[in-house]
DNA sequence: TGAATTCGTGTATTTATTACACAAAAAGTA
DNA sequence: TACTTTTTGTGTAATAAATACACGAATTCA
């Protein structure tokens, strides 16, 4: 602490994070929610989320709640929106900082301390939420369909090997329309952004083996001149 | 208040809002400084901001700085990001909401309470600056550039009533490049947003008055499916 | 009245996007 | 083992969008 003013303790909001964790499962982009063990809003469903620690950056704050409902690290996020009307915590102000994060269906949840229950919830039959929840997820599914057109998010969201028909059925999950096969391959091509290997994805189908790919973590794949998908 | 836990008053971190406010001027971006009037960085340019009152919306925070600086209200702004380092303000831990707003030139700027002077400096120079904010502008700066290329917001930075010349040359200096006159003025047509005026601007070039030109209020701003300048 | 300046307009070329179908490889079944 | 079913992997022609480019008209200034 240096000098300086800063306002006296009960001026103060509180500051919390909320993740919103996307996952493709079962063909449907799912959210995981949990199911509130604590008052406010006891027993009904809400993102998770907690208080940010004073000592921890807000980066850092939802890398910790993404790792205590998911158990993993090295997930791809990013922080959305924050949240901050003074009416959208009964318990008095609280300002949440809103982050969405993508994980590979191989992730499964856990329940943490202050929830009875965890799953994943399609985001087009969402149950009642706790706060602002819902239009947390909705501004979070915004920006990631809008996020999948202009960058290489997509991978994200499959594991480290996959085939070209499975990314391109992830795409059409998330965009919710059909994509040409044809197109969708040469933009891949044209993009530089996946490197082939020699394996297969094989037995599963009933169809001809496809090959299976894996992203090049080298690409460029903030910020591309050109729509990847548009 | 209802029940449910929320953290005691010294383990919550303090929240400001800090805007930057982008103006075009002398055929500059420029940004408002105003230079700190208190610890700490007394003697520092900054951002205006200040810290959220416990009843008004992150929102409403933004506006009151923003009237407090430029005495303008009804324009322009939206939230950038929030910035949240624990070291980023040696008081203790201060998290910070950012916002961008857009002002014509004829709105100037008044030293509020806590600043000693107030000035317009170039985004392309900028002098040291308190806290974080020079990657607060930064960060401001990309996302304006963008966010020109894709919606119809670079008439904030104009008067109600402007040249094609004018737009133009606003569009240049944010995006830095030279654009096509006839090009330019095609896609706004395509657009749609404009509606011209029978006034012309006379008397203050050397050569041919140019037609005076308005903004359609009720022209779809946001989210146009094509860039409107690619 | 002529020189200088800014305004306003159209077309041809290049590049990007879209629409579309079939043979090859494997699995399942009779 | 042959036949059916399913999925993979590949190219081209038609349409739409983006780019590059020049000059006469309207005005001010000397």
């Amino acid at each position: 602490m240096t000098t300086g003013y800063l306002p006296p303790n009960p001026e103060r909001p509180a500051v919390t994070v909320d993740v919103v964790i996307f996952s493709l499962r079962e063909k449907d982009l799912k959210v995981l929610l949990i199911r509130r063990g604590h008052p406010p809003f006891t027993g009904k469903w809400a993102i998770p989320g907690g208080f940010v620690h004073l000592d921890e950056s807000l980066d850092d704050a939802a890398r910790r709640e993404l790792e205590e409902e998911t158990g993993v690290r090295d997930v791809y996020f990013e922080q959305l929106y924050t949240f901050g009307d003074p009416k959208r915590d009964p318990r008095g102000r609280v300002i949440t900082v809103a982050y969405v994060a993508l994980v590979p269906e191989n992730v499964s949840a856990r329940a943490g301390d202050d929830a009875s229950a965890v799953a994943w919830h399609s985001v087009q039959n969402l149950p009642p939420l706790a706060f602002d929840h819902t239009e947390i997820i909705r501004y979070a599914h915004r920006r990631l369909r809008y996020k999948l057109e202009y960058t290489a998010v997509g991978f994200e969201l499959l594991p480290d090997e996959f085939t070209l028909s499975e990314l391109q059925a992830a795409y059409e999950i998330v965009l919710g329309e059909k994509l040409d096969k044809r197109n969708f391959r040469r933009r891949l091509d044209e993009a530089g952004i996946l490197e082939e290997t020699n394996r297969f994805r094989e037995g599963e189908g009933q169809g001809r083996p496809a090959r299976l790919y894996r992203y090049r973590k080298n690409a460029v794949t903030e910020v591309k001149a050109r729509r990847l998908f548009p």
